[in-house]
DNA sequence: GATTTTTATGCAACTGGTTGCATAAAAAGG
DNA sequence: CCTTTTTATGCAACCAGTTGCATAAAAATC
């Protein structure tokens, strides 16, 4: 159960409102943990009404009801209690390796026009994170410890989306190969 | 929702019962898609229902209640006619990748040791793909089409665990640094 | 000035996946 | 022989995540 805690690591890096966390979940943290805005108010209603967190009319509200989340002592404890437990493995569910596999036993499917949009999906998110990279991770020297680490994930993300492609292209060279 | 679809898959490979499914997918077809035997005894119920897979009693059963599930026609259409359909982007949903985050704001959270234990999991990970590769795939010619498709899959799981690996160990040695 | 889009929050119902438990025969181990 | 483990199936309750919808102010567009 990480989407409180990556709710809270979210807002630790920027107090915000359910509405700013949303669009964030759908990048940066999100690449590695998405959710949808419902599950962000109530994760945040949740973790107001176990004090992890606190809540106050956003400075830019006007007259909506827009209010700015920020995490409190109990919530840094959690965040803290949470990574230093065990993680389990990384659980993956990946229906195109599914159909591919059923394309090896009933010939008449043909994954072809599948795997080559496959490959431009993974090449645009590619040159996406190396924009990222370019431009808030080319400096050579002087940076700090958290940015290395942030650095760090991105290049995860690089390494990912490139294995990925890499591996598609060959299957998708084996698929056209006439002979199979 | 492709765990029917998962299960067809398999089925289509050997006709099994729910309990050697279960056992299935703790190897081979589960690297991508896993699924608990209540989950499987769930979906062979409904398949079931709708007519894509028969059963009957098992050869082996003895006075158990062992059934062995094949599919039928209307399976193997269903299958292609979900093959074909445009799949989603694959959701990744890492929690130690949050927790390295959290780590990036909050000094105390020590990654270390989970991340040697992530390291060691995906190195036996490693070893267990390349044996099945050494056993089943080491002949250098006359696979047949079906055979090179499963090998480009083990080949997906290597890369996989080849990459992470290099990536945790690369991280690693970041968090090691004695000036970050 | 009227309409559409964006910002912002949230309820309710549903679906897919997990956990805990129950049953019972067969095989293995002491 | 008796106990434990493995094989085999399944119910019930729960939890996490998704989908559809509703509301309403602010900003943009026509």
């Amino acid at each position: 159960m990480s989407l409180p805690h990556a709710v809270l690591t979210s807002l630790l890096e920027k107090a915000s409102s359910g509405f700013d966390l949303a669009r964030r979940f759908d990048k940066s943290i999100g690449y590695f943990w998405q959710a949808t805005h419902q599950q962000i108010y109530r994760e945040l209603a949740r973790m107001e009404a176990l004090g992890w967190i606190a809540s106050e009319q956003a400075a830019d509200a006007g007259k909506t009801r827009k209010r700015e989340y920020r995490v409190l002592e109990a919530g840094r404890i959690e965040l803290a209690r949470w990574a230093a437990e065990p993680s389990a493995p990384m659980d993956l569910r990946d229906s195109l390796m599914v159909k591919l596999r059923a394309s090896a036993n009933i010939n008449s499917i043909d994954m072809r026009a599948e795997l080559e949009a496959h490959v431009q999906r993974h090449e645009a998110q590619l040159s996406h994170y190396r924009a990222i990279e370019e431009r808030d991770f080319s400096a050579l020297t002087g940076m700090s410890r958290q940015m290395k680490i942030q650095h760090m994930l991105l290049k995860k993300g690089i390494l990912y989306e490139e294995s990925s492609m890499a591996w598609a292209r060959e299957m998708l060279a084996l698929l056209e190969a006439p002979d199979s």
